[in-house]
DNA sequence: GTCTATAGAAGGATAGAC
DNA sequence: GTCTATCCTTCTATAGAC
C-alpha cells in the first residue's frame, strides 16, 4: 500500500529526501541540512535515526547499486530467445531509465571515487549464482551465434554501454541535439534507441 | 621543448597539481591545500594565480573537455573509408583512454552535476563547422549503408559508448572480471576491444 | 612572487531540554 | 522522538610581512 506523504513514518522521509539529494548532487556536495529541509525535519534527527552522513549514504547507496544490478542483469536470467531477450531488453532498461534519469552518472561516479562501496553488493547478490544462470540461459545461443567465451564479457559490455552511457552523457547530447536542430529532444532520441539499438546488436551478432 | 619538474614556472605546476587532483577527487571533493601540497607551493599561491577554486577549475576543465571532444571526433573529420575509420578510431581512442583513464569520469560526472560547464567549449569550438565537416566527409557513405539522417545521432553515440562506457565503469568491470575467474585484466580488456568493438559495429552495419 | 597567519563561513555532529 | 543551541573542525579566501 502507498502511503500518503504526510503518513510516512520519520525514518522513510528521511530516506526519500536522501535519496533525492544524494543522486542529484553526489556524496561530496550533499549536504545534511538539505536532507533534513527536503524531509521537513531537522539535522538533529538525521543523526538520531543514520547516525553519520556515511551511514545515511551507505543506505541508499546500496539500495540503489541493488536496484541497478537487478534491472541490467534480470532479462539475461530468463528463457526467452536471445533475439527476444535483446529487444525485451531495450524496451524495459530505457523505460526505467526514462523514470531513473540520474541514477547510471550516480552509481558510475561515486564507484569512480571510492570502489569499495562494490563489495556491499557482492555480500548481498551470490554473484556465482548469477553468473550460471546467464551461462546456462545464454550459452548455447552464444555458440550458435560463433560468439566464444573470451568474447561474452565484451559482448555484455556493449549491450550495456548502449543504454548507460547515453543517460550518463545526456547533458552533453542535449546540447548536440539541439545544435544540430533537430526536433527529438533527449527523451523521444531515447525512445528511438529501443529499437534502434536492439536492431544495431542483433544484426551485428548474425553477420559474425 | 620537454621542462623539467624544477624547472617549471609555478604557474604551470599549479596547473598540473590541480589537473591531477581535480580529476581524482572530483570538483567537490577536491582541497586547494592539497593542490598547493602536490605543487610544492602554499595555498595563498594558488590564488595569487587563480584567485579562486572555481577559476582554477575551469582552466584545468575546459582544456580536459576540449582535449576530450577533440580525441572523439577528429577521425571522423578526415576522408578515410568509414570501415577503415572505425577501425582507426578504436585502436586511437582506446590507447589514448589508456594513458587517461579517469578522463571520461571526471568529464561526465562535472558536466551532469553542472551542466553550464559546457556551455565554454561551444565558445572555443565552432560546432557547426565540426558538423559540415563530418556529414561531408561521411554523408556519401552512410547513405550506402543505409542509414538516414534520422539515425545520425544514433549511430555516433553509439560508437563513442562502446569505449567511453568501459572507461567510465572501469572499477564495476575489474571486479566483474575478477569474478569470472578470467585472466585477462582491465587494460587487456581493453586491448582486445579495439578489434572486438570495430568488428562490431562494421558487421551491424554492413547488415541493415 | 612567495610566505605566515588568520579571518570568516559552512558543515557534521552532539548535548540537553521537552 | 523531536527540537534548539552550540561545539569543533575544515575549508576557501585574504591581509600583510618579506
Amino acid at each position: 500500500m502507498v502511503k500518503d506523504e504526510s503518513e510516512k513514518q520519520t525514518e522513510e522521509k528521511i530516506f526519500d529526501a536522501a535519496l533525492a539529494v544524494f543522486e542529484e548532487k553526489g556524496f561530496d556536495a550533499a549536504r545534511m541540512q538539505e536532507i533534513a529541509d527536503r524531509a521537513g525535519i531537522n539535522k538533529a534527527l538525521l543523526h538520531y535515526y543514520f547516525r553519520t552522513k556515511d551511514h545515511l549514504f551507505e543506505a541508499v547507496f546500496d539500495k540503489r547499486l541493488v536496484l541497478m544490478f537487478t534491472k541490467i542483469i534480470g532479462v539475461f536470467m530468463t528463457d526467452m530467445p536471445f533475439e527476444e531477450k535483446i529487444r525485451v531488453y531495450y524496451r524495459e532498461h530505457i523505460s526505467f531509465f526514462e523514470q531513473n534519469p540520474h541514477l547510471p552518472i550516480f552509481i558510475l561516479n561515486e564507484i569512480a571515487r571510492r570502489p569499495e562501496r562494490l563489495k556491499k553488493l557482492f555480500e548481498r547478490i551470490d554473484y556465482a549464482q548469477v553468473r550460471d544462470v546467464i551461462m546456462k540461459q545464454n550459452g548455447k545461443e552464444m555458440a550458435e551465434y560463433n560468439i566464444g567465451p573470451e568474447d561474452w564479457s565484451q559482448l555484455m559490455i556493449t549491450i550495456i554501454s548502449l543504454t548507460v552511457f547515453p543517460y550518463a552523457a545526456q547533458e552533453i547530447i542535449k546540447v548536440l541535439l539541439a545544435q544540430l536542430g533537430d526536433k527529438t529532444d533527449f527523451n523521444s532520441f531515447m525512445n528511438n534507441r529501443k529499437s534502434f539499438a536492439a536492431d544495431f546488436v542483433i544484426n551485428s551478432i548474425k553477420n559474425r
